[in-house]
RNA sequence: GGAGAGUUGGCAGAGUGGUAAUGCAGCGGAUUGCUAAUCCGUCAUCGUGAAUAACGAUGCACAGGUUCGAGUCCUGUACUCUCCGCCA
């Protein structure tokens, strides 16, 4: 959500910001209705302060004048209903609008309308050479007897995941060693719910724009979650914090649900992409100044590539262009990692500061210690790690001739010492 | 699922139909002075406005209702707590 006064002040600014994230709201008729119901709070806010003064009026007055005082009251108060009801249906339309403005992009961020126009920043890493033929990450699944992927299709349906033996203990064991280095850096391990009300949907900005992206359970009216992102976002909202609180760092985990809808026939092989998976989130809340969560979103990116770095994997770091960055964003970069099989590196965290835009939508806010005025917050958020898709990327990487597969260095404490896992270890 | 109690500013906490006390914290100012205290103002949202001046409107969980007037009375909803039931 943008501010509306700031709209006002910078038409232009605002237009072509808009136009760069391929947003075709018309501004000139939002800040014309803006002034119209501005004109008619005026309005109405004189009768109220005539109606306050009578009815004040009314306890001090004879006996003989209340009556006459009582029924003028009650007219500006028909009156006044009349004006407010037209009040009502104007912000609502005026709120419609702003519900779906989209943030303005940075002026760092490429240009263009899709991911075409995104801009590898930097490689790091070396795609390794094979002298042997390697095995895509289903393939050394089966071979290990590390999942269930045919038969848990039949149980659960299309797009699920079940893995087994040395993988499942895997897949844990990544997210520990993310949490671990989450804590390290000062952050507050969180494990949060899978289901959410539809407010903080509309906090974090997935709703209007993708309801046909969420699980909804109309039995209890309530949706289920497709990143922790979404409860984090929410969970100070419509509070005032102090700015020594600031900032705060969750790392919250969780399970995560996506329909999936918009990608019919994409990665319906194997682990990439998947109705429910598991979420390690970075999540932060910081001042209000746009040098302090550019710093956050640096430090959010250096995070992940150390990461990335730690299950030695080879990646490349993606700034990703204004028209192909989501509504809530101001800034956004994508990790990807080497996927040997596919020749290509392949999306395994995304990196976004919000600036103020969630915070207004949550009205998330803090008290300036300069000048002890209320602000909204900024927010941030990056992957941590996500699994099973992480996963993809590591088996091929690590795979051996024989099927098995090394352990990294950093992850080996947390799988028990094991220097390889493979079903003839 | 059942029964009961509750929800007032950043925090604490009064207020049983007539303009939302008071304290603490924060911010601004004054003052004594010297590392603390005292006094005054401010303290959420919105409108008019150049204004972080002034004036006004709104705001007591949310949505309605009664009333000239609602934190207060009525109805519904959400949430929190306690107890019972069920349960990994």
């Amino acid at each position: 959500m943008l501010d509306i006064k700031f709209i006002v002040e910078n038409q232009k600014e605002v237009e072509e910001g808009l136009a760069k994230k391929g947003c075709t709201i018309n501004i000139e008729d939002l800040i014309k209705l803006y002034k119209d119901i501005n004109k008619l709070k005026t309005s109405s806010q004189s009768l109220s302060e005539e109606k306050n003064r009578l009815s004040n009026s009314i306890k001090s007055a004879s006996a003989e004048e209340r009556p006459e005082i009582i029924a003028k009251s009650k007219s500006i108060g028909e009156e006044l209903k009349v004006q407010q009801e037209a009040l009502a249906a104007e912000q609502a339309k005026f709120d419609e609008i702003m519900w779906r403005m989209p943030n303005l992009p940075s002026k760092e961020s490429p240009l263009g309308p899709d991911d075409s126009a995104n801009v590898v920043r930097r490689k790091v890493g070396t795609p390794r050479t094979f002298d042997f033929t390697p095995r895509d990450h289903v393939e050394l699944m089966e071979l290990n007897d590390w999942s269930e992927m045919e038969r848990i299709a039949k149980v659960c349906g299309s797009r699920t995941y079940a893995i087994k033996n040395d993988l499942a203990r895997l897949e844990l064991a990544i997210h520990m060693m993310v949490l671990d280095k989450l804590r390290d850096n000062g952050f507050t391990v969180i494990t949060v719910p899978s289901i959410s009300k539809e407010k903080p949907l509309y906090g974090q900005g997935y709703l209007p724009f993708a309801r046909d992206e969420i699980y909804y359970m109309p039995a209890d009216d309530i949706y289920l979650s497709g990143t922790a992102e979404l409860i984090l976002n929410s969970l100070r909202a419509d509070e005032i914090l102090q700015e020594n609180e600031l900032p705060i760092l969750y790392a919250g985990f969780s399970p995560c649900f996506r329909r999936e809808a918009g990608a019919a026939g994409k990665d319906t092989r194997g682990l990439t992409r998947v109705h429910q998976f598991m979420k390690t989130e970075q999540f932060v809340i910081c001042k209000n100044d746009i040098n302090e969560s550019e710093k956050w979103h640096q430090k959010l990116l250096a995070i992940s590539e150390e990461v990335l770095q730690d299950l030695e994997l080879p990646y490349q770091v993606l700034e990703v262009c204004t028209g192909d960055m989501g509504a809530p964003k101001y800034r956004q970069y994508d990790l990807e990692a080497w996927v040997p099989t596919q020749n290509c590196y392949r999306e395994t965290h995304s990196c976004s500061n919000v600036t103020d835009w969630q915070a207004r939508r949550t009205n998330l806010r803090y008290r300036d210690n300069a000048d002890g005025r209320v602000k909204f917050a900024h927010t941030l958020n990056n992957t941590g790690i996500a699994t099973p898709r992480a996963l993809v990327p590591f088996l091929e990487n690590h795979q051996n001739a024989d099927g098995s597969v090394n352990i990294p260095l950093k992850l080996q404490p947390y799988m028990g010492g094991k220097t390889k896992i493979g079903k003839n270890i």
